[in-house]
DNA sequence: TTAATTTATTATCCTACATCAATTTTCACA
DNA sequence: TGTGAAAATTGATGTAGGATAATAAATTAA
């Protein structure tokens, strides 16, 4: 079994288990180990899988036809992740997936969801309240971007993930902003001199 | 029993009912005439229903420090309405829900919700279906904030709203595209120039 | 450790969109 | 059907953030 009882209740909080079950998601998920500038998933790919991130960063982001990068989200350590837009439908991914920083996941595919939430409905609740926390937080952030300047952006980036900053690239902050490392620069410089 | 068969299957698309099902759908759901002007939803409000559009015009706005308005959403005929961050937990909703052209809209609250999914197990996927889209289109729009020139997100939204041009104001398709009414004005010059 | 390369900063100039102010057009309703 | 208010347009000017280019700092490789 490869994951243990501890690590499930990091992974599902409150949630416990009964031994075979347990066992039975220990038999559903797939360790994996990621090298940084690893790709994941590639856009226009089918999704099948999420990832559950255990330490190290991973980011989604697309490619406009300009060729410039937009990154949707960051995972660090607790994070679930995937485009889960073409997830839920089993459909062509719009965006990539990057490792960013060396990562251990946990991989499952869509199939042994649905298993596990046949055998253990409480987790078909976790994942609803998962998504809909997901769902909460694309609403803000389009309200963000209506309302934000993009030295406001940042700060909400800040508390939206603290202590990210040393695992990811100025260039990435950037791009999850929507400006120009330049203009990330200045902003980082105006805030170090107030 | 005020909804009939025809409307249901407008409702529900493909779905089919028998006629117990259809009766407990109609003593669910409550039909209700709005004025243009009318706030169905106020920020802090907590959300117990949702709505669906029969005709007319509603919007999802918040106002955020400055006392500007941002629009979120538009609900045309046959569209589904709420602040959905709210509606899920029953919490404070973030947004107010408008009425911007009369309206007849049906409203089913949270419970009555639980109640059908109970005995209907279909509409369960249906709505979830749905959520699953919304989901979809909020992650779009996020990426095409980032990547997206003003005058491109006019042609989107014009695309994702078709006809609702005469239904909206100038100021309110401003407030949704993140920018001012003038800009709106100039780019809507340009492109009747081209 | 140095050299090579990637990343971040800074400076200059530029552009998309904002702000403010003045008209003009549209629309509600008397 | 005319009139006043609301909405849309236009013009002049301002500004946040973009583009380009040069430099500096930090990583990585050797």
């Amino acid at each position: 079994m490869s994951i243990k009882k501890t690590t499930l209740s990091i992974l599902f909080k409150d949630l416990t288990f009964t031994d075979e079950e347990q066992d039975l998601i220990a038999s559903k998920f797939e360790l994996r180990k990621l090298k940084k500038g690893e790709i994941l998933l590639h856009a226009n790919d089918v999704v099948y899988h999420q990832y559950y991130v255990c330490n190290g960063c991973l980011r989604t982001y697309s490619v406009d036809k300009m060729g410039k990068e937009h990154t949707l989200q960051f995972a660090i350590k607790d994070w679930w992740i995937s485009d889960y837009t073409a997830f839920f439908t089993s459909t062509q991914a719009i965006v990539s997936i990057e490792c960013i920083q060396e990562a251990t996941i946990y991989k499952v595919s869509r199939e042994n969801m649905e298993v596990l939430f046949d055998k253990i409905p409480k987790l078909e609740s976790f994942f609803r309240r998962k998504m809909e926390k997901s769902f909460a937080n694309f609403q803000k952030r389009i309200l963000g971007s209506l309302s934000m300047s993009a030295q406001e952006r940042y700060n909400a980036f800040l508390n939206k993930y603290p202590d990210i900053e040393q695992s990811v690239k100025n260039y990435h902050i950037a791009s999850y902003l929507g400006i120009t490392t330049e203009s990330l620069s200045r902003i980082r410089k105006k805030i170090s001199k107030s």
